[in-house]
DNA sequence: CCGATATCAGTTACACTGATATAT
DNA sequence: CATATATCAGTGGAACTGATATCG
């Protein structure tokens, strides 16, 4: 571990590469044949409880059509219930069933044995420098996101 | 910046969402309608020169007919060309051409200005620990890799 | 003839746009 | 009537498997 940071743009370049790296991998080894979008959108359904389709494809950056589409499919696959909103009769409210939860539990840990090896095989030194990467890779998203809202 | 890391686990769940929505935003605002893989398969060729359609295939871990279609999408776009290997005419040499070059310059232009700034803000203790953060984030992959290749 | 390499053919999931149905 | 919400219809790119052509 240096002292001097890379130039930003060393840094932003292999963020970059290793950010493409490590979904693809993550999707390999945890994704069982689901899209990166539906594993989001089963996590979110998860932590925040059901949500309209509407929210989800804004949430996920997708059209809205995109995100009927993926709904429809998890249905079917016993992932999700759709319910119309008593209170809007338009809306469609999407909320995890116990067989959703089940799998989204699943993911998390393929995911977690796929990295956590390698991680407790890391000096707390280490361990420490990507304890305290996380938030600022978090704020990286977050600036990404809002550059994207604007526009 | 604690002294403590978290527990390996919470590091593993956090890279794992991360690595996901950094994919998914940079998809957006530098992909120009092109995958990830399509992406990736440019910036090998630019860093290592032309390649084989198998090796493509088995670098961006997708099956072989899979790298043709892209091959060939990319190819009728003009950013790569195909020549039978002299030595072996059952290969298929893939080399980028000058157009593939610029636009694989205009896609990291892109991704550095998407994070650059962001970047550029950061306190350099910060920056410190993004750029160790690096060599770890890709030993994770390295790992990865490695766990598929075995299996 | 066998193995390696690339491609062809067919299928599925997932993204898009534009048009449409239904409820507020 | 106008707006909001979701879905339908159609298209294209991207992944897969299995079959095929060609070359070593």
């Amino acid at each position: 571990m240096s002292n001097d940071p890379l130039p930003a743009n060393d840094i932003a370049a292999g963020i970059t590469m290793t950010a493409g790296t490590m979904s693809r991998l993550l999707g390999h080894i945890a994704g069982q044949g689901r899209s990166v979008t539906a594993w989001r959108v089963l996590a979110g359904l998860d932590r925040d409880g059901a949500q309209r389709v509407g929210d989800l494809a804004i949430g996920q950056r997708v059209a809205q059509p995109t995100m009927t589409g993926l709904v429809i499919r998890l249905e079917q696959d016993g992932m999700v219930i759709r319910q119309t909103d008593p209170r809007d009769r338009r809306v469609s409210l999407v909320a995890l069933t116990e067989r959703g939860k089940q799998e989204v539990d699943g993911y998390r840990a393929r995911a977690i044995q796929a990295l956590g090896g390698t991680i407790g095989e890391l000096s707390t030194k280490e361990q420490v420098v990507l304890s305290s990467a996380l938030p600022l890779l978090q704020r990286l998203c977050e600036d990404m996101a809002a550059e994207l809202d604007k526009a």
